[in-house]
RNA sequence: GCGCCCUUAGCUCAGUUGGAUAGAGCGACUGACUACGAAUCAGUAGGCCACAGGUUCGAAUCCUGUAGGGCGCGCCA
């Protein structure tokens, strides 16, 4: 596993930094601790300032009565310069140091992808830590709906880059098989197979006709039976729509099953209460979990009156097993209507005496559905949801997945399902497709020309005979792949590596615009023709992490 | 009423741990195919980063307040 650009220079970096600490220290007698998480390089806007840059000196500059920039000098004579990584550095503004990469190195870099190949960026960074990312586990009481499609592209997408970086990763779905709502589907079912008044509270919509219509009639059925039935025949719904979807999941877990052979109450009392002072008591009959002594704005009931448990005894017991289970890291993924969920079951994972740091929560903002400048109604009450499916059917799973991932969880998506559908330069998903089944075409093209790449052709005197600022500027931005798949990791937020493919679509065509690929000049479109396949690698795997397709001709 | 999220170009949005001159795409306008896919490329115009204070060497980014929008506030799930 090679270290990256990015790696190297950080690690130039810090050596240059303790060089320096360690020489105001002796002369000044007093050391200031950088802290790690200032290590780091970001991508500057203007090409100017370089390929990378550091903001480091600013942190320790007034604690040596240094301006930034005298510091930013200081650290910038011990930085190492070779030409093998750096072809220069500068201290630029008011205490930027900025990065240059030598060409060697990063034909150096293109090489490793062409050596590579869908194992380029692919590294050790997750040292093999357990991750286990939960989401989707929508309730089985109807279909997975558009903004379920968020949340299910969200966290494949994640799984799937947590794994490249070496992180072994589970994903998993809840299922809520049991408790009031499994028992008004049930009656809801059996209503409709009955052909009487569906109840008050029921559910309405034409599926569960459709259930009711699916039940054998020679059965002699209670209504145990209609709640199962229907409960299985929805998972079957929702597995399906996922699987269309691209998203398997590794584990299916069963709420019912945390009640089990077992006395649920006493054992999450018994964790509650064990160390002192207790973190449950009993009000009214009912237990109530004190979750304010953990931020929490209200204490919880867990256990009713009559001693049946609440939904949040059954999470609480849920993420209690996924740590049994030996996670060191656990991700749920919610919609952001359940944001109001977010302290207490924070408070309960603290109260269990776990760091708080090992549950993450993501939101995700709402999507609404658009045609053109028209809003789709979209309400779940009047059951007039528009199903994953649906749309699925409508635009495809490529454009679903690049539209539900183009954002950030952060930010409310509209989703304009006219613009997903067009096959034109509006559609970012077809733009990124284009330049990798542009590629391929000129690889046919080059075959006509008897051009071809025999493996191990991406020689270091080849790529050398790439000049061109276009040429240069694609492979840079190749470079940069695995910073941003560790952005991602780090965000937890994939969309950085959809507007990643974007761009690198953006400077490939440009190269390909201005320069010819296949000519006369035949170690010089063996080059291109290198560089170009390097792209399509990135391209294709990058596509791969996002769950989308990349083809070939379209 | 309380809490969380949001407000950046005409539109949809980037701007990640505070950093340099706030960037894309669409739309508008101008230009580029007698050789590899024009589903493409190059260029021009377009901004009081909702508003008002504050912290900082430095704020679209952090804090406080105001206005507007979304969501949530059960011994429901």
């Amino acid at each position: 596993m090679t270290k990256t650009i990015y790696e190297e220079i950080i690690s130039l970096l810090r050596e240059a930094v303790q060089a320096v600490s360690r020489e105001l220290g002796e002369k000044e007698n007093k050391v200031f601790t950088w802290s790690e998480d200032k290590f780091f390089l970001t991508l500057p806007s203007n090409e100017k300032f370089g390929d990378y840059a550091s903001n480091i000196a600013f942190f320790g500059a007034t604690f040596y009565g240094k301006s930034p920039r005298e510091l930013a000098q200081l650290i910038d004579a011990h930085i190492v310069k070779d030409g093998k990584l750096l072809a220069k550095t500068e201290v630029a503004g008011s205490g930027f140091i900025n990065f240059f990469i030598a060409r060697e190195r990063l034909y150096r870099e293109l090489a490793e992808i062409l050596s590579a190949k869908d194992k380029y960026a692919r590294t050790s960074a997750g040292g093999k830590k357990k991750i286990q990312i939960e989401f989707v586990s929508a309730n089985p009481t109807g279909p997975l709906h558009v903004g379920h499609g968020r949340g299910a592209a969200t966290g494949d997408a994640l799984a799937r880059i947590f794994r490249a970086l070496g992180y072994d990763v589970q994903k998993e779905y809840y299922v809520n098989n049991i408790g009031n709502q499994m028992q008004i589907l049930g009656r809801s079912v059996q209503a409709r197979f009955e052909d009487k008044e569906i109840p008050e509270d029921g559910y309405k919509g034409d599926y569960i006709k459709e259930i009711a219509g699916q039940v054998p009639q020679k059965s002699a059925p209670n209504e145990d039976f209609f709640r199962q039935f229907a409960i299985d025949t929805i998972l079957d719904w929702i597995k399906k729509d996922l699987e269309d979807f691209g998203v398997v999941f590794d584990n299916w877990f069963f709420e019912n099953t945390l009640y089990e052979g077992r006395d649920l109450k006493k054992e999450l009392l018994t964790k509650l209460d064990h160390e002192h002072p207790p973190k449950s008591y009993e009000k009214d009959g009912a237990v109530f979990v004190k979750t304010t002594d953990f931020g929490d704005d209200k204490d919880r009931v867990i256990f009713r009156a009559d001693g049946r448990p609440t939904y949040f005894a059954s999470d609480i017991a849920y993420h209690e097993n996924k740590f049994n289970r030996g996670f060191d890291q656990v991700i749920d993924i919610w919609g952001a209507d359940h944001h109001g969920y977010v302290p207490r079951m924070e408070a309960a994972i603290r109260a269990l005496g776990h760091p708080a740091e090992k549950l993450k929560i993501i939101l995700y903002q709402l999507v609404s559905l658009k045609r053109g400048s028209e809003v789709v109604p979209m309400s779940t009450r009047a059951g007039e949801f528009v199903t994953l499916r649906q749309v699925l059917d409508e635009v495809g799973k490529d454009a679903c997945r690049f539209f539900f991932l183009m954002r950030s969880p952060d930010s409310p998506l509209d989703f304009d399902l006219e613009l997903a559908k067009k096959h034109s330069s509006d559609n970012p998903v077809y733009y990124v497709q284009y330049a990798h089944a542009r590629i391929s075409s000129v690889f046919r093209e080059a075959e006509k020309n008897s051009l071809q790449l025999a493996d191990g052709s991406g020689q270091l005197k080849t790529l050398e005979l790439l000049k061109e600022p276009e040429e240069t500027q694609v492979i840079k931005k190749l470079a940069n792949f695995s910073k941003i798949l560790a952005d991602c990791a780090r965000t937890y937020d994939p969309h950085w590596l959809t507007i990643y493919v974007q761009e690198l679509a953006t400077v490939f065509h440009n190269f390909y615009t201005k320069h010819r690929i296949v000519t006369d000049d035949r170690e010089l479109s063996l080059a291109r023709l290198n560089l170009i396949k390097a792209v399509s690698l990135v391209i294709k795997d990058g596509l791969d992490l996002l769950g989308i397709s990349a083809p070939e001709k379209m």
